[in-house]
DNA sequence: GGCATCTATTCAACAAATTGACTATGGAGG
DNA sequence: CCTCCATAGTCAATTTGTTGAATAGATGCC
């Protein structure tokens, strides 16, 4: 429904080809908006067709070639109108949750090494969050760039996917942690004492 | 494609409704997954249908029929098998990011009132989780529960949306802040400068 | 006395998302 | 030399999700 602004919000921060945004897709606004390629493919299509974004064909040599798609002033128009709408509440879903809240009915081991894994992929999000944090600070300090810039949206977001992986590394520990005390307590190979 | 797993879950706190489910969807298994009234009333006429859930139909006087479910074995030791697989990521979806990703060509004002109107939704559902947490305990202590009880799952799930919503609300409050002062360096009524 | 609201569902239509395969080309690594 | 990976997409089928309305009795509110 709202794939929509979220296309159009992605490329306040330029041209970009439905490649590109993949790939944006996939890292900063993954934190708020999921999409795969071929959601954004068509969803370009569209966009272009109601003449909210432009595209531009650029010719590669020695690659495919590309669709580059531009904000038009209609699509920035519109973009602007979304934020004074009210937002629908927020949708997660999340399937090591749900196993979790399955656990004692589950295999307890699987849970825990896919809460470690989770772990793993937070630590390495927070890794890339920090690398394109510090890019878009630039030197400043964030006093300085919050007061200064043109553009606070993408560091807002920004922070708060940051906080998400933080807290999903707190709340994984302690899962870790209350799942082995249990383990330590269970009868061993025991699990499937219904 | 895992509402199906979210139900089977759901239904280990015992019998239920559709009705009641769409309730508990609301409240604690919202944390984790979504889901519509019609969207699990579908569902659970399929899971009955390949034998993970019984319907048992209670004729009620001054209501409505209503048809209770229950897992089967066969539910059971499939919930149990999921939890075995690898999950896929979070999925999150959340319009109120995507309108902070573009405020800065929106309408800050506007945006700013969003803020506190979820940052109001998080201080109810964080009641709620409270009185749900205390509900679990029963009067133990964490502690003590945590190694008691024969289900953690909830309690962790819980904890885990209990912490998203303190996360809500303090980046929330950041946000406002930011947003506060921007609005008092802007000149009075510029927003349109593009 | 009548209208709204709550319980408890069902139906139909539509919109959006997911999955998987398919087309091409070029560069890197073994 | 051959295979894998990255670029840059497209197509089609199926599954999910969303919206809106209909049904129907009971209780509460003014």
């Amino acid at each position: 429904m709202s794939l929509k602004y979220a296309v159009l919000a992605a490329l306040l921060e330029g041209e970009a080809s439905g490649y590109d945004l993949a790939k944006v897709f996939d890292v900063s606004v993954a934190n708020f908006w999921s999409a795969t390629p071929q959601q954004l493919y068509r969803e370009l299509d569209r966009l272009a067709e109601v003449g909210l974004i432009e595209a531009r064909v650029v010719e590669q040599l020695r690659r495919p070639n590309k669709r580059l798609f531009t904000l038009t002033p209609d699509g920035r128009r519109e973009l602007g109108a979304f934020t004074a709408e009210s937002p629908r509440p927020t949708a997660i879903r999340d399937e090591l949750l749900v196993m979790i809240q399955a656990v004692d009915v589950g295999d307890p081991d699987a849970v825990r090494a896919s809460v470690e894994e989770r772990m793993e992929w937070s630590r390495a999000r927070l890794a890339r969050y920090e690398r394109l944090r510090l890019r878009l600070l630039d030197g400043r300090d964030e006093a300085d760039f919050l007061a200064e810039t043109g553009r606070v949206g993408p560091y807002l977001t920004l922070m708060r996917g940051r906080s998400f992986e933080e807290e999903n590394l707190r709340w994984g520990q302690r899962v870790l942690e209350v799942l082995e005390l249990r383990a330590a307590a269970r009868p061993v190979g025991g699990g499937d004492a219904a």
